[in-house]
Order: structure tokens, then sequence, then C-alpha cells
DNA sequence: CGGCATCCAAATAGATACTG
DNA sequence: CAGTATCTATTTGGATGCCG
């Protein structure tokens, strides 16, 4: 995992696995990108199926960008909406097979923002005493 | 992974630990969500150090939004912008080790992204002949 | 409950020109 | 080259009210 002899070769090689590491995160960002959409997964794969409990998980969003989102996570095949015709109609939100891909991506994410939070609060304590 | 028997213990410990989810991936998203920010050091990672050398790896990115995303990644401790007086004065962005620990993460979007445009490229064939 | 329509405010981003 | 300033256009989002 370390070089440094022959650099001429490697920034070709380099060049190109740039350009497929940045297209393939941006073809993610684009899917799953923006506040909410991996906030309403996680909310859903701990049980949440109905609108207003995905609500008041997702701490912040308002009903018309969770419609949105729910429709926009519909489309690219990550959820299905369930109507259950009854008294009064039911409707449930459920996660596709295909949202479990998104599993090592959401371990990754969770656990850096943990890290994260700990760094920062750790250079909270260490600038001598500077609080705000 | 199989559970369904006693759900009622289940559903606290996991109203907690999505809560616990929920908030580090709202964190992470909080430092490195957007359009830009990973992209950016993904192009870093690759040896471009100059503002535009940057610019022209992280396709349709403005000056502007570089610029202020720069100053963004430089304020979270990602990178360092290094001033050489000469002539003329040349700068350099440099990625500082903290940017190393996005690593599983830019690898976990990475893997997600490439499989999941395979998945819209196969999609689009069984699609009966349906072209746009 | 689960939304959609409308209106309006704020944030974001593109284009262009300009500077040291 | 490495930005900044300005202006404008577009996107996004909150608030509210309404509907089945």
């Amino acid at each position: 995992m370390k070089e440094s002899t022959q650099n001429q070769t490697d920034n070709k090689a380099f060049t190109e696995e740039c350009h497929t590491v940045l297209t393939a995160v941006s073809d993610a960002l684009y899917v799953i990108g923006g506040k909410w959409k991996l906030m309403i997964i996680i909310a859903m794969a701990r049980g949440n199926k109905r609108f207003t409990e995905i609500q008041k998980q997702v701490t912040g969003i308002s009903a018309r960008v969770l419609s949105s989102e729910l429709k926009d996570l519909e489309l690219n095949g990550f959820i299905i909406k369930k109507v259950e015709n009854g008294y009064p109609v039911t409707i449930e939100y459920e996660l596709l097979p295909y949202s479990q891909t998104l599993e090592e991506l959401v371990g990754a994410m969770t656990r850096w923002g943990i890290q994260h939070r700990e760094k920062v609060k750790a250079e909270m304590g260490s600038e001598k005493s500077n609080k705000q």
C-alpha cells in the first residue's frame, strides 16, 4: 500500500481511477444524497412504517418534504407504498430488499459520525477553555 | 439476524438505537453532506492539489462554490491551504490525516454507486425496449 | 391520518466581470 | 492562477389551509 518510485505510470492510472470513483460517488449522491433519504431509510429499518411515525423519528422534516422524499425512494426501488383498504384506509411504507444494499454505507456513515462527534468534543475541551 | 418472538423488548432498544444512528448520520451529513465535499476530497487524494486541478477533476463545480467548499473543508480539519511565496505565489491544498478517516465511507459509497449504476442499466435492458 | 396546493421566504448556484 | 464581488435565476423549504 505504499508507493513512491515510478510516479509517471501511477499518475495515469490514478487519473482514471479518480474518474471512476468520482463518477460512482456522484451516482450514489444523486440517488441517496440530501439531508433526508438515508435518514428515512434508517427510520424505516427500525420498524417505522407510517407517514407520521417516520416524520416523528426523522426530526425536523416537514410533511411536504417527507412526502416528496418517499416518492423519490419509491421511484428508485427502495420502498413501496402499501394501501390497505379498511375503515379507515391505512397506508404503510415498506422497505424493499434493495434498501439493504445500503447497509454497509449506512454503517460506515454511522461510525464516522460517531467518531467525528467525539473528535469535535475532544477539540472543544483542549482549546484552552475557549468557551463561546 | 432474525427475530420475531419478543417484540416489546426489541422495540424500545430499537427506538434508542434508531436515535443514535440517526444522530450520527445527521452529524456526518452536516459535515460531509452536499454534492461536492466528498468529491473534492477524492480528487485531492488522487494528487490534485491546485485550485484549477481540483476544479477540472470535479466536473461541474464553479470557482465560487469550490472556493467556499475548500474553506469549509479547512475549517473542519480535512485540508490545509499552503501558500508558497515565489514568482508567482503558488497555492496548494493538502489533505490532512483526518481526511483518511473517510476512507471506509468513501469506499462504501463508491461500491454502492457502481453496483447501483449496474442495477439501473440492467433494468433499462429488461424493460421491454422502453426507450425514451 | 396522509397527504397536495398555494404562497412566500431563504438558501443555493450560475454567469460575468474584475483583482493581485 | 486563484480567487472575490455582484447580480440574477433556480431550487428548496416552511407555513398554512384544504381534502378524502
